[in-house]
DNA sequence: TATTTATTAGACTAAAAAGGTCTTTTTAAT
DNA sequence: ATTAAAAAGACCTTTTTAGTCTAATAAATA
């Protein structure tokens, strides 16, 4: 019961992103150094972001990604289900008819509640909130940064 | 971020034997066929429940499984973790070395309140309020079911 | 305009996890 | 001794994860 990479990738990215603020162009391979992301994986990342309206990228030479939403308007939870897909924890939350159980089982219905009160934490947690401590904008060590 | 099918069955079973009451002995192909899940695999299953000493398996012909805790000493995330291992949510929240930002990491600090949160969720629901209404107990269509 | 450098899109791959099954051995009731 | 149930562990298939690679495209610039 845990997050993968690609969604853990995801959220250090738009947290980087964030910190540059909305609208500031950052090339791929800037927020993959910084944020300990192996490139390609983040490309692949991104299209997923990019479709889920977090960024937009920018092709061509000195291309990048841009940060479309504010990060007030994003929580940590858009980035995760946006590349991870829903969180579920029990498919027969999402999926009554998988369990022909779940219209009488208190089992379920913890798991409702549990789902419901995890999303909503993550839901919470928008990025302006994230931002209050530097994160990610030093993963590497690079004392010399600014 | 799902429970695996492993951590579901373990539920079916410790809750079909808590409506059989502590002490009582109940056979894999009984539990298997009431709960649907899979026989073998329920073995298996049935082994890590032994070692983490919820239950206790008598071998032989007519061995079976034993609940030998009451199920109000048993919770839902005890009988999930024993079989799936711990709930972690986010890997630098139980191995912070994972990660040189988890120090000082927002996002950290989400992921460890969130599964903190969830875990409690899931320690309070005991296997003794599970059995509130009934379930598991027909889970396949037994209507002479006793 | 040609070159360079960046990204896209999708095929591809390796490794791990999930979800079981099968076989042999052991155990205990009859 | 026979029979039936479980143990233990090897084995297997499918799915998911976590990427990489390559060809095509797009835009800045020499
Ligand atoms: S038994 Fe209950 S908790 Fe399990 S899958 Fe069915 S409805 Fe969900
Ligand atoms: S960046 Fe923060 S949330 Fe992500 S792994 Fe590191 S410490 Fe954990």
């Amino acid at each position: 019961m845990r997050l993968t990479m690609a969604g853990e990738y995801a959220v250090r990215a738009i947290l980087y992103l964030s910190h540059k603020g909305q609208g500031v162009l950052t090339s791929r391979k800037e927020i993959s150094e910084h944020c300990d992301v192996p490139s390609q994986f983040l490309a692949k990342i991104a299209q997923q972001l990019a479709k889920s309206g977090f960024i937009e990228i920018l092709q061509g030479k000195s291309g990048g990604y841009i940060l479309v939403k504010q990060p007030q308007d994003i929580s940590l939870l858009d980035v995760i289900e946006s590349v991870t897909g829903e969180i579920t924890l029990n498919q027969c939350v999402v999926r009554p008819e998988s369990c022909k159980m779940s219209g009488e089982c208190t089992v379920h219905e913890i798991w409702v509640e549990a789902r419901r009160k995890l999303r909503s934490t993550l839901k919470q947690a928008t990025f302006e909130k994230l931002m209050e401590k530097k994160v990610c904008t030093t993963i590497k060590d690079n004392s010399d940064n600014v």
